[in-house]
DNA sequence: TTCAATGCAAATTTTTTGCAAAGTC
DNA sequence: GACTTTGCAAAAAATTTGCATTGAA
C-alpha cells in the first residue's frame, strides 16, 4: 500500500469528523481508487479478498456513515442497484443501458444552475444521461 | 369513472402498441390521475381497493410493459425506492429529504442541452434534485 | 384453438436490525 | 472502564421467477 496515499485517505476522513478506523479507511480508499461506482456488494466481495476479517454488515455501516458526512456520493441512475463515487464533486453521470456500466462526464459542460420556487431548499444536484457507450455501439 | 377520460388512457396505450387490458389501463390512469410519483406497492395497494383481482405480480409486469414502451418513466431520485411518473416530458423532479415526497418542477427552467463525448448516444435526461420542501422548512 | 396475460407461491436479492463480542481511547 | 464499532444470524423489504390457470382474438 502506498502510505503515502493511505495517509491522505485518512486525513480526508478526519476533516469530516469521522474516526478513521481500518474498515473506514479500507472503504473508502477501494472507492477513490475504483471509480467505477460499485454496489455496496462489489465493494465487500472485492475488498474480501484482502481483508477477511471484514463483513457485508461493516461495508452497509461505513457506507452510510460516509454519505451522512458528504465524503461519498450514492448514485441512483441504475433502478436496479445503488452504486458510491468517492468523487463528490457535482459532475455527470452516464449509464449504458447495455453493459451497465457507468461513466464519470467530468469535462462536460458545468451542471446547470437549477433554480427552484420559494420555499425550496436546494441540497443536491444530480444530472443522470442515459443511452449507449462508445464500446456499445458498434 | 369519466368514460371519455378512460377512452384517451385507452388510446395512449393503443398508440404504443399496448393492448389495453384491463389492468394495464387501471395501472396507467392510476398513474395519470396520481401524479405523486408512487411507488409499485403504493399502486397495488391503492388499486387493489377497488379491483380484488389483481395481483402485485400484475402490478409489476404492467410497470415494466409501460417503462419498455415509454409510456411512464421510472424515477430513481430516492435510493430507497423506485417510484414511478405517467408523466414523460422532461422536467425536474425535487425529492424532499424531510417527508420524502417527489415534487414536479415543471415550470422550472427547461432541461439542460447536455453533450457528451463522441460515441456515446443519448437516449434520456433526469435531472434531479434534493432538500427541503417549503412544508417541511419550517 | 392458439397465444398472451394473470396470479399464486416460492425463490432471489438487497438491506436492515438485535445483540453479544471485540476494539478503541 | 466507558463507549463505539463489528460481525453474525435472522428479519425485513422489494422484486423476480416457474408454472398452472384463465382470458382474449
Amino acid at each position: 500500500m502506498n502510505t503515502y496515499q493511505h495517509r491522505s485517505y485518512i486525513e480526508v476522513l478526519r476533516s469530516h469528523g469521522i474516526r478513521p478506523l481500518n474498515h473506514r479507511v479500507a472503504v473508502y480508499e477501494y472507492l477513490a481508487k475504483h471509480p467505477v461506482h460499485p454496489t455496496a456488494d462489489q465493494i465487500y466481495t472485492d475488498l474480501r479478498k484482502n481483508m477477511a476479517s471484514i463483513s457485508r454488515t461493516t461495508v452497509y455501516n461505513v457506507l452510510h456513515l460516509l454519505t451522512e458526512k458528504n465524503v461519498i456520493t450514492p448514485i441512483t441512475i441504475d433502478p436496479k442497484e445503488l452504486r458510491f463515487d468517492a468523487n463528490t464533486q457535482e459532475h455527470v453521470h452516464f449509464l449504458c443501458e447495455k453493459c451497465h456500466r457507468v461513466f464519470d462526464l467530468e469535462s462536460m459542460e458545468s451542471q446547470p444552475t437549477v433554480s427552484v420556487p420559494d420555499g425550496f431548499t436546494i441540497g443536491s444536484v444530480s444530472l443522470y444521461v442515459k443511452g449507449t457507450c462508445p464500446a456499445c455501439a458498434e
